[in-house]
DNA sequence: AGTATCTATCGTAATATTGCAATAAATAAT
DNA sequence: ATTATTTATTGCAATATTACGATAGATACT
Protein backbone atom coordinates (compact mmCIF):
# COMPACT_ATOMS: atom_id res chain seq x y z
CA UNK A 1 0.00 0.00 0.00
CA UNK A 2 1.01 3.21 -0.28
CA UNK A 3 3.17 3.02 -3.59
CA UNK A 4 1.53 4.27 -6.86
CA UNK A 5 0.35 1.51 -9.35
CA UNK A 6 2.33 2.98 -12.15
CA UNK A 7 2.00 -0.59 -14.11
CA UNK A 8 -1.99 0.37 -14.42
CA UNK A 9 -1.13 3.15 -16.55
CA UNK A 10 0.28 3.63 -20.00
CA UNK A 11 4.12 5.37 -20.16
CA UNK A 12 2.68 8.60 -21.33
CA UNK A 13 -0.06 8.88 -18.48
CA UNK A 14 3.24 8.18 -16.29
CA UNK A 15 5.20 10.61 -17.78
CA UNK A 16 3.19 13.27 -17.87
CA UNK A 17 2.07 12.60 -13.99
CA UNK A 18 6.02 12.60 -12.90
CA UNK A 19 6.94 15.71 -14.97
CA UNK A 20 3.86 17.54 -13.32
CA UNK A 21 5.01 15.54 -10.05
CA UNK A 22 8.60 17.50 -10.35
CA UNK A 23 7.12 21.32 -10.66
CA UNK A 24 4.42 20.92 -7.99
CA UNK A 25 5.95 22.68 -5.39
CA UNK A 26 6.49 26.19 -5.45
CA UNK A 27 9.55 26.47 -4.59
CA UNK A 28 10.78 24.56 -7.74
CA UNK A 29 8.41 27.03 -10.04
CA UNK A 30 10.75 30.00 -7.71
CA UNK A 31 14.11 27.96 -9.07
CA UNK A 32 12.38 27.99 -12.42
CA UNK A 33 11.43 30.93 -12.85
CA UNK A 34 14.89 32.61 -11.46
CA UNK A 35 16.70 30.53 -13.67
CA UNK A 36 15.36 31.59 -17.09
CA UNK A 37 14.83 35.21 -15.68
CA UNK A 38 18.89 35.53 -14.98
CA UNK A 39 20.09 32.72 -17.33
CA UNK A 40 21.63 30.43 -14.83
CA UNK A 41 21.83 30.37 -11.19
CA UNK A 42 23.50 29.02 -8.24
CA UNK A 43 22.66 27.06 -5.27
CA UNK A 44 23.26 30.15 -2.86
CA UNK A 45 21.69 32.53 -5.23
CA UNK A 46 18.12 30.90 -4.47
CA UNK A 47 18.72 30.30 -0.86
CA UNK A 48 18.87 34.09 -0.31
CA UNK A 49 16.40 34.65 -2.89
CA UNK A 50 14.01 32.16 -1.63
CA UNK A 51 13.64 31.42 2.31
CA UNK A 52 14.41 27.75 2.69
CA UNK A 53 17.70 26.41 4.27
CA UNK A 54 20.55 25.56 2.18
CA UNK A 55 19.75 21.35 1.82
CA UNK A 56 16.05 22.07 1.23
CA UNK A 57 16.94 23.71 -2.09
CA UNK A 58 20.31 21.99 -2.76
CA UNK A 59 17.37 19.17 -2.37
CA UNK A 60 15.10 20.50 -5.10
CA UNK A 61 17.46 21.54 -7.31
CA UNK A 62 18.40 17.76 -7.03
CA UNK A 63 14.66 16.81 -8.05
CA UNK A 64 14.39 19.05 -10.89
CA UNK A 65 17.97 17.85 -12.21
CA UNK A 66 16.66 14.02 -12.04
CA UNK A 67 13.65 14.98 -13.90
CA UNK A 68 16.09 16.49 -16.20
CA UNK A 69 14.62 20.04 -16.26
CA UNK A 70 17.45 21.47 -15.46
CA UNK A 71 21.45 21.04 -15.92
CA UNK A 72 24.23 21.74 -13.58
CA UNK A 73 27.80 22.73 -14.20
CA UNK A 74 30.69 23.06 -11.65
CA UNK A 75 32.21 26.34 -11.81
CA UNK A 76 35.01 25.72 -8.56
CA UNK A 77 33.45 25.88 -5.60
CA UNK A 78 29.67 26.61 -7.34
CA UNK A 79 27.47 25.05 -9.23
CA UNK A 80 25.83 26.94 -12.01
CA UNK A 81 22.14 25.35 -12.94
CA UNK A 82 20.33 26.40 -16.11
CA UNK A 83 17.13 24.82 -17.97
CA UNK A 84 17.30 21.95 -19.90
CA UNK A 85 15.95 23.15 -23.53
CA UNK A 86 15.19 19.95 -25.11
CA UNK A 87 13.63 18.39 -21.79
CA UNK A 88 11.74 21.69 -20.94
CA UNK A 89 10.16 21.77 -24.72
CA UNK A 90 9.60 18.22 -24.35
CA UNK A 91 7.53 18.88 -21.20
CA UNK A 92 6.12 21.70 -22.87
CA UNK A 93 5.18 19.74 -26.03
CA UNK A 94 3.44 16.90 -23.91
CA UNK A 95 1.72 19.32 -21.95
CA UNK A 96 0.75 21.23 -24.87
CA UNK A 97 -0.60 17.85 -26.73
CA UNK A 98 -2.49 16.86 -23.42
CA UNK A 99 -4.45 19.97 -22.58
CA UNK A 100 -5.32 19.59 -26.84
CA UNK A 101 -6.81 16.65 -26.59
CA UNK A 102 -9.56 18.35 -24.83
CA UNK A 103 -9.41 21.14 -27.27
CA UNK A 104 -9.92 18.97 -30.46
CA UNK A 105 -13.16 16.59 -28.30
CA UNK A 106 -14.98 19.58 -26.66
CA UNK A 107 -14.08 22.95 -27.91
CA UNK A 108 -16.57 26.04 -28.25
CA UNK A 109 -18.13 24.25 -30.87
CA UNK A 110 -18.91 21.32 -28.90
CA UNK B 1 8.29 20.65 9.69
CA UNK B 2 7.49 18.83 6.59
CA UNK B 3 4.61 21.25 5.75
CA UNK B 4 5.54 23.03 2.58
CA UNK B 5 6.14 26.50 3.19
CA UNK B 6 3.64 28.48 0.95
CA UNK B 7 4.15 31.92 2.49
CA UNK B 8 7.52 31.91 0.70
CA UNK B 9 5.84 32.21 -2.34
CA UNK B 10 4.24 34.07 -4.79
CA UNK B 11 0.32 33.23 -5.41
CA UNK B 12 1.03 32.71 -8.72
CA UNK B 13 4.17 30.38 -7.73
CA UNK B 14 1.56 28.33 -5.23
CA UNK B 15 -1.63 28.35 -7.80
CA UNK B 16 0.69 26.77 -10.79
CA UNK B 17 2.66 24.10 -8.32
CA UNK B 18 -0.97 23.17 -6.28
CA UNK B 19 -3.18 22.66 -10.49
CA UNK B 20 0.48 20.75 -11.12
CA UNK B 21 -0.12 18.38 -8.15
CA UNK B 22 -3.88 18.14 -8.65
CA UNK B 23 -2.26 16.00 -12.21
CA UNK B 24 0.69 15.03 -10.59
CA UNK B 25 -0.74 11.22 -10.62
CA UNK B 26 -1.22 9.02 -13.40
CA UNK B 27 -5.06 7.81 -12.16
CA UNK B 28 -5.77 11.21 -12.56
CA UNK B 29 -4.16 12.19 -15.93
CA UNK B 30 -5.91 8.78 -17.09
CA UNK B 31 -9.37 9.95 -15.44
CA UNK B 32 -9.09 13.16 -17.62
CA UNK B 33 -8.27 11.50 -20.16
CA UNK B 34 -11.45 9.04 -20.36
CA UNK B 35 -13.39 11.89 -19.33
CA UNK B 36 -12.01 14.11 -22.41
CA UNK B 37 -12.55 11.03 -24.43
CA UNK B 38 -16.26 9.90 -23.67
CA UNK B 39 -17.36 13.07 -22.95
CA UNK B 40 -18.03 12.34 -19.37
CA UNK B 41 -17.76 9.38 -17.02
CA UNK B 42 -18.71 7.81 -13.76
CA UNK B 43 -16.73 5.93 -10.69
CA UNK B 44 -18.22 2.57 -12.01
CA UNK B 45 -16.67 2.67 -15.37
CA UNK B 46 -13.61 4.23 -14.40
CA UNK B 47 -13.04 1.58 -11.72
CA UNK B 48 -13.36 -0.75 -14.38
CA UNK B 49 -11.06 0.89 -16.94
CA UNK B 50 -8.37 1.87 -14.29
CA UNK B 51 -7.62 -1.50 -12.02
CA UNK B 52 -7.73 0.59 -8.55
CA UNK B 53 -10.19 -0.03 -6.20
CA UNK B 54 -13.53 1.76 -5.86
CA UNK B 55 -12.77 3.63 -2.84
CA UNK B 56 -9.36 4.97 -4.72
CA UNK B 57 -10.83 5.80 -7.70
CA UNK B 58 -13.53 8.07 -5.55
CA UNK B 59 -10.55 9.96 -3.86
CA UNK B 60 -8.93 10.65 -6.91
CA UNK B 61 -12.40 11.95 -8.48
CA UNK B 62 -12.59 13.82 -5.39
CA UNK B 63 -9.16 15.96 -5.71
CA UNK B 64 -9.59 16.24 -9.27
CA UNK B 65 -13.33 18.04 -8.12
CA UNK B 66 -11.39 20.08 -5.47
CA UNK B 67 -8.62 21.34 -8.06
CA UNK B 68 -11.59 22.50 -9.55
CA UNK B 69 -10.68 20.71 -12.70
CA UNK B 70 -13.90 18.45 -12.98
CA UNK B 71 -17.69 18.68 -11.92
CA UNK B 72 -19.87 16.13 -10.84
CA UNK B 73 -23.88 15.91 -11.65
CA UNK B 74 -25.74 13.42 -9.56
CA UNK B 75 -27.96 11.12 -12.00
CA UNK B 76 -29.72 8.89 -9.68
CA UNK B 77 -27.12 6.29 -7.62
CA UNK B 78 -24.71 7.44 -10.67
CA UNK B 79 -22.72 10.56 -10.78
CA UNK B 80 -21.76 12.20 -13.91
CA UNK B 81 -18.49 13.79 -13.57
CA UNK B 82 -17.21 15.66 -16.68
CA UNK B 83 -14.68 18.66 -17.42
CA UNK B 84 -14.69 22.03 -16.00
CA UNK B 85 -14.12 24.15 -19.19
CA UNK B 86 -13.30 27.39 -17.27
CA UNK B 87 -10.91 25.73 -14.58
CA UNK B 88 -8.93 23.62 -17.39
CA UNK B 89 -8.43 26.47 -19.13
CA UNK B 90 -6.95 28.56 -17.16
CA UNK B 91 -4.54 25.83 -15.96
CA UNK B 92 -3.60 25.35 -19.89
CA UNK B 93 -3.38 29.18 -20.43
CA UNK B 94 -1.22 28.87 -16.88
CA UNK B 95 0.72 26.86 -18.10
CA UNK B 96 1.39 27.87 -21.54
CA UNK B 97 1.97 31.13 -19.93
CA UNK B 98 4.66 29.32 -17.71
CA UNK B 99 6.37 27.64 -20.55
CA UNK B 100 6.56 30.92 -22.46
CA UNK B 101 8.30 32.89 -20.27
CA UNK B 102 11.61 30.67 -20.90
CA UNK B 103 10.89 30.73 -24.73
CA UNK B 104 10.53 34.84 -24.68
CA UNK B 105 14.04 34.77 -22.70
CA UNK B 106 16.16 32.01 -24.08
CA UNK B 107 14.44 31.00 -27.53
CA UNK B 108 16.60 29.60 -30.50
CA UNK B 109 17.94 33.33 -31.19
CA UNK B 110 19.32 33.28 -27.17
C1' DA C 1 49.19 23.21 5.53
C1' DG C 2 45.31 25.66 7.22
C1' DT C 3 41.11 28.33 6.57
C1' DA C 4 37.08 29.88 4.13
C1' DT C 5 33.35 29.05 0.93
C1' DC C 6 30.00 26.49 -1.42
C1' DT C 7 27.24 22.30 -2.50
C1' DA C 8 25.78 17.52 -1.58
C1' DT C 9 24.43 14.05 1.50
C1' DC C 10 22.86 11.88 5.83
C1' DG C 11 19.76 11.48 9.48
C1' DT C 12 15.62 12.71 11.48
C1' DA C 13 10.98 14.66 12.40
C1' DA C 14 6.65 16.26 10.68
C1' DT C 15 3.33 16.00 7.30
C1' DA C 16 1.15 14.36 2.96
C1' DT C 17 -0.12 10.90 -0.36
C1' DT C 18 -1.60 6.44 -1.95
C1' DG C 19 -4.39 2.44 -1.64
C1' DC C 20 -7.93 -0.43 0.12
C1' DA C 21 -11.39 -2.88 3.16
C1' DA C 22 -15.33 -1.80 5.59
C1' DT C 23 -19.09 0.89 6.11
C1' DA C 24 -22.46 4.57 5.41
C1' DA C 25 -25.73 7.07 2.52
C1' DA C 26 -28.78 7.53 -1.17
C1' DT C 27 -31.55 6.14 -5.00
C1' DA C 28 -33.57 2.32 -8.01
C1' DA C 29 -35.88 -2.00 -8.54
C1' DT C 30 -38.58 -5.69 -6.92
C1' DA D 1 -40.39 -2.80 3.00
C1' DT D 2 -36.55 -5.22 1.28
C1' DT D 3 -32.85 -5.80 -1.71
C1' DA D 4 -29.57 -4.29 -5.13
C1' DT D 5 -26.62 -0.76 -7.02
C1' DT D 6 -23.64 3.09 -6.89
C1' DT D 7 -20.79 6.59 -4.68
C1' DA D 8 -18.72 8.84 -0.52
C1' DT D 9 -16.48 8.50 3.77
C1' DT D 10 -13.84 6.49 7.55
C1' DG D 11 -9.97 4.26 9.40
C1' DC D 12 -5.74 2.32 8.78
C1' DA D 13 -1.09 0.88 6.91
C1' DA D 14 2.62 1.73 3.76
C1' DT D 15 5.20 4.91 1.39
C1' DA D 16 6.63 9.58 -0.19
C1' DT D 17 7.54 14.41 0.47
C1' DT D 18 9.14 18.45 2.84
C1' DA D 19 12.29 20.79 5.74
C1' DC D 20 16.45 21.44 8.24
C1' DG D 21 20.66 20.76 11.24
C1' DA D 22 24.90 18.54 11.02
C1' DT D 23 28.43 16.93 8.44
C1' DA D 24 31.22 15.57 4.51
C1' DG D 25 33.60 16.71 0.19
C1' DA D 26 35.63 19.73 -2.96
C1' DT D 27 37.78 23.89 -4.54
C1' DA D 28 39.72 28.68 -3.60
C1' DC D 29 42.54 31.65 -0.79
C1' DT D 30 46.11 32.82 2.24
Amino acid sequence: MGVTQTHLFTEEQNEIAQLAKAIAHPARIAILQHLIKTKSCINGDLVLEIGLAQATISQHLRELKEAGLIQGTIEGTRVNYCINPEKWNGLKSLFEEFFQTYADCCGPAC
